[in-house]
RNA sequence: GGGCCGCUAGCUCAACUGGCAGAGCAACGGACUUUUAAUCCGUGGGUUCUGGGUUCGAGUCCCAGGCGGCUCACCA
């Protein structure tokens, strides 16, 4: 390790300590009585009573002022002001304070309740001892650490700097917990499936490659959850769900990063209209469990997700917001007619229905700021939904955007083995004609379909994205722990 | 990947059209027994992201590269 000035600083006051017969990161803690929650939880009685109670935590402010110190020590829990007197505590232990405790240090110290004089609740303390040097100092302490990259790259330091950021992890949490809740109560059965995969499928995107070196085989991380759900339900299970990493080698982005969470859910006997009402009450129970209210504040505006929640086709959004009607346009060359005439600005795609996408992602999505389901998706953006019944070049899908960003993605699970084969033979043809993302056929898939999968309604939802929602953030970079970036020179 | 912007002390930030690299916090030394981002006096601290170039002189201008942000393209 190359130590800076501060930390060999440090390291001298470590080496002080030891010197003393004192070691700086003992294996032994005395167990505390209580956190600095709990103290304050109790102040009066304990302060009453002089207790003596014992608390651990990092020293977040010092000030010594000659024969007696302030400091404040914080846990996961809070912070609270702690007195040392030299008078009281004697002077050895006083002055050892004094000259080897730093800030960012974590300490344990002993002592009974009182008020200041300013009626600040603190601990008098008695001792104190090391329970862990630190040998880097801390950020600023009022600007904390700013700088987002070294936010991002050292997210232990904007941990102990930032309030910000601990709210928002202990509340993606709360929200995952609330999502499983949800799910376990209406009988579903949570499952574990494989993220490497012989075969990668379940989603249009381009997967990371790995290799096993024993069987010579090459592997795909997961871009999807969907297949192997599926052939649970053709095992009998009934409801199943899953939330897991998926891995997309694609842009990163302030809605993208690499590897993402993900949660996906099978119900046998449903359709994608039973997954539109699972979907808007599982969101309505989360911020009911979160904020006490079915609506919630996102970067100033309120957004309810009180259900039900609008339910717009496709067809109907893009004909609302551009005049266009895809049921009219329905073939590449009038699409673009069309879009032409009305002085459109869209780039070319190759074929109808990802120029419909297109114009959907340009002149719809952003608008779609309140919890909107768009319904029934063209069918070759859909290689595993059920053609509608009334119109095959239609699927029963829907797509949930709020605040303007796709948050789940649902179809009735098309379950005809010899049209999902068709469906793997179109891809492989997109495949062919250049296509990066389309699906390769999973011949165990299809034969998973030849037993016979009931009618499934199936949902996946981005757990990265529902976090963002629920605790104000912009980027998924701030919802995510440790987000990729590249690496850098000195790290 | 393209365009635009940024990178200065441990942290937060200054430094005019090129002219001695600074402040606050943190650190170090001193004063101080009820402070609250303690206060007061003093001191030290720089690969100005990296490498080239222009210039008497570069944090500043030019070229190349690195990392990050925003944005466009792709994607959830």
């Amino acid at each position: 390790m190359d130590l800076n000035e501060f930390q060999l600083q440090r390291r001298t006051k470590l080496e002080r300590l030891r010197s003393a017969g004192i070691d700086p990161f003992p294996a032994h803690v005395e167990p505390r009585t209580h956190t600095l929650a709990a103290l304050l939880e109790r102040f009066a009685e304990l302060a009453a009573s002089e207790a003596e109670v014992r608390t651990h935590g990092r020293i977040r402010l010092r000030r010594v002022m000659g024969k007696s110190s302030f400091a404040h020590i914080e846990d996961e829990s809070g912070r609270v002001q702690i007195f040392l007197s030299r008078r009281d505590i004697g002077e050895e232990n006083y002055d050892r304070f004094v000259e080897t405790s730093d800030l960012g240090d974590i300490i344990s110290v002993t002592g009974h309740l009182f008020h200041t004089k300013t009626g600040e609740p603190t601990i008098f303390v008695h001792s104190w001892t090391m329970l862990a040097k630190a040998i880097s100092p801390l950020p600023e302490k009022y600007h904390g650490l700013e700088d987002i990259e070294a936010r991002l790259r050292q997210r232990y330091v904007d941990l102990i700097a930032n309030e910000e950021p601990r709210r928002v992890f202990r509340l993606r949490a709360a929200l995952i917990k609330a999502i499983r809740d949800f799910l376990d109560d209406r009988g579903f059965l949570e499952v574990e499936t494989p993220v490497l995969h012989p075969v990668y499928g379940g989603a249009a995107a381009r997967p990371f490659i790995t290799h096993h070196n024993q069987l010579h085989q090459d592997l795909y991380l997961r871009i999807a959850l969907e297949l192997y759900l599926k052939r649970l339900i053709v095992g009998g299970y009934e409801r199943v769900y899953e939330i897991g990493r998926n891995f997309r080698n694609e842009g990163v982005d302030r809605f993208h990063n690499p590897e993402f969470t993900m949660l996906e859910l099978y119900q046998a006997y449903a359709d994608y209209e039973d997954m539109m009402e699972l979907f808007e009450t599982m969101l309505a129970f989360v911020a009911e469990r979160l904020y006490n209210s079915t609506s919630i504040e996102y970067q100033g505006q309120i957004i309810d997700l009180t259900p039900p929640w609008p339910r717009i086709t496709m067809r109907d959004a893009i004909l609302e917001r551009t005049g266009i009607d895809i049921r009219e346009a329905r073939t590449l060359e009038a699409l673009n007619d069309a879009v032409r005439s009305r002085g459109l600005r869209l780039d070319r795609k190759p074929t109808w229905a990802k120029q419909v996408d297109e114009l959907f992602s340009e002149y719809v999505e952003p608008h779609l700021i309140q919890p909107t389901f768009i319904i029934d998706y063209p069918r070759e953006l859909s290689p595993l939904a059920k053609a509608r019944p009334d119109d095959p070049d239609f699927v029963e899908r829907f797509e949930a955007f709020i605040i303007g960003a796709e948050m789940a993605n649902a179809f009735s699970e098309l379950n005809d083995p010899f049209e999902q084969e068709q469906r793997f033979l179109d891809q492989l043809q997109a495949a062919a004609a250049g296509d990066e993302e389309a699906m390769q056929m999973d011949v165990d898939f299809l034969n998973a379909l030849t037993y016979g999968m009931p009618p499934t309604g199936g949902l996946g939802s981005g757990i990265d994205r529902l976090t963002m929602l629920f605790t104000n953030q912009t980027t998924i970079r701030e919802v995510i722990l440790f987000p990729h970036l590249r690496q850098s020179h000195d790290a």
